[in-house]
DNA sequence: CATATACGAGACTCGATAGTCTAGGAAAAC
DNA sequence: GTTTTCCTAGACTATCGAGTCTCGTATATG
């Protein structure tokens, strides 16, 4: 969008920081209030810039509002990378990438922008739909992959990964975001998501644990914990 | 609030079908744009009224805006009061309570409140809470009755009720309420919800089974299936 | 230095909306 | 029928915010 190349244009050259500055009063007050409320007088002030300078980065008000959400969303792509869970066990490895996205996802202006843009956004779907797939879809999408694997290890059955990555991720969501975007809970700390991600991760193992893990196990009588006394009705699930 | 019987009042008394045309139509509206953007003649010409109706009948804009909220948290917990499923197994009284839930909570008007009320209710953090309690919190409250109930008669193995009240209810929800949101899926139908409430049912079940039906199983090698080898880790868990 | 551009401060236009007021008609109570 | 209140239609005020303009100053390039 922005090509910072029109090189050779003579004369003081604009500031970066400022444009920071206001990206950054920008994100956070969007991400606190709703779009009308938020003035281009008030993001000028917090930014420490006069509104001239506001209008001489941004044509208008939805402008600076789709780079916030750009900004917001390049931010969520950014940490999403890091890598580097190979070695790990798979209840590890969905751990980490558990704490990865909870981390991010329930960040005050993550939380904030998210609440907001399916309210602020009719018509603007281009930018919603932007902000979904460099967040909740690319969980979703790399959680699919990697209980797809599993699931081609044998570690877990599943039947659909797409399906057992939505569920895995709304256990470790809870009802953390209901609860946080309602005032119930005050601000979230790394361990109370540590917490939920263990559990989560701990109650989806449970449920597609594979039925006989390696060596051939038996039981006449009863139903084997897991899967068979469930199974007389799960197979007509989904 | 409105203690209608100020009887005895000479005079052309006021119309309550106006009221419920006024407070239908700010439903309709509030639901679905921010309240910023929802004005007062918006709301007098979708109720076929004059604006000096509306304003007879509430004080001002904020006032019209807590009946909304007061009026869908009423609608909300008559909808959770029907029960009636006493004979049921577990699954089906689950399965039964999920739908219910769901077919309240995925309802348009119900879906855009509750996206809008975080964000535009800064300071009026009662009415937020009301709406919570009247909707999810309602719904957390009586699936961890049941949940322990069940638990109680040894049909499922848990730990915390509210917690495992919280798993089921995510489970049920998934993706859909973010993906509704974001305007991912068209309009949601019967089918759709009992499919996921079916899945999600089945996936909690299967966590939460009972580690041994009736008889005793040990098996010494592997792992058997739920607790062992997880519980390796799940021991630091919670 | 000359020139071109960035920035600040504040005044300004313009449109939109909350809320008020009035006048006249309609409908219920008595 | 009289009275009282409701309801409507529209004019009206006051406010607030988006976006523009101007002028003075600061700061870069050549």
């Amino acid at each position: 969008m922005r090509c910072f190349a029109p090189r050779s244009r003579s004369g003081r050259p604009k500031d970066p920081a400022k444009h920071d500055a206001i990206v950054a009063a920008a994100v956070h007050l969007f991400s606190q209030h709703p779009f009308d409320v938020v003035t281009m007088e008030a993001v000028a002030t917090q930014a420490r810039v006069s509104k001239m300078t506001v209008y001489s980065h941004f044509s208008d008000k939805e402008s600076l509002f789709e780079t916030i959400v750009s900004s917001i969303s390049d931010r969520m792509v950014a940490a999403f990378a890091a890598e580097g869970r190979e070695g790990l066990s798979l209840r590890d490895r969905l751990q980490a990438t558990g704490v990865a996205f909870l981390s991010i996802l329930l960040r005050p202006d993550v939380m904030g922008l998210s609440q907001m843009l399916p309210t602020a956004l009719r018509g603007r779907q281009a930018l919603t739909l932007r902000f979904y797939d460099a967040g909740p879809g690319r969980v979703k999408a790399a959680l699919a992959g990697l209980i797809d694997d599993a699931a081609k290890q044998g570690e877990i059955a599943i039947d659909d990964p797409i399906l057992a990555a939505e569920d895995l991720f709304s256990l470790w969501e809870g009802g953390l975001r209901a609860e946080n975007g309602c005032g119930l809970i005050g601000p979230i700390t790394d361990a109370m998501i540590a917490q939920r991600v263990r559990r989560g991760t701990g109650v989806f193992l449970r449920a597609y644990a594979p039925e006989t893990p390696s060596p051939g196990k038996l039981i006449p009588s009863a139903a084997p914990a897991a899967p068979a006394s469930g199974s007389t009705r799960i197979a007509r699930s989904d």
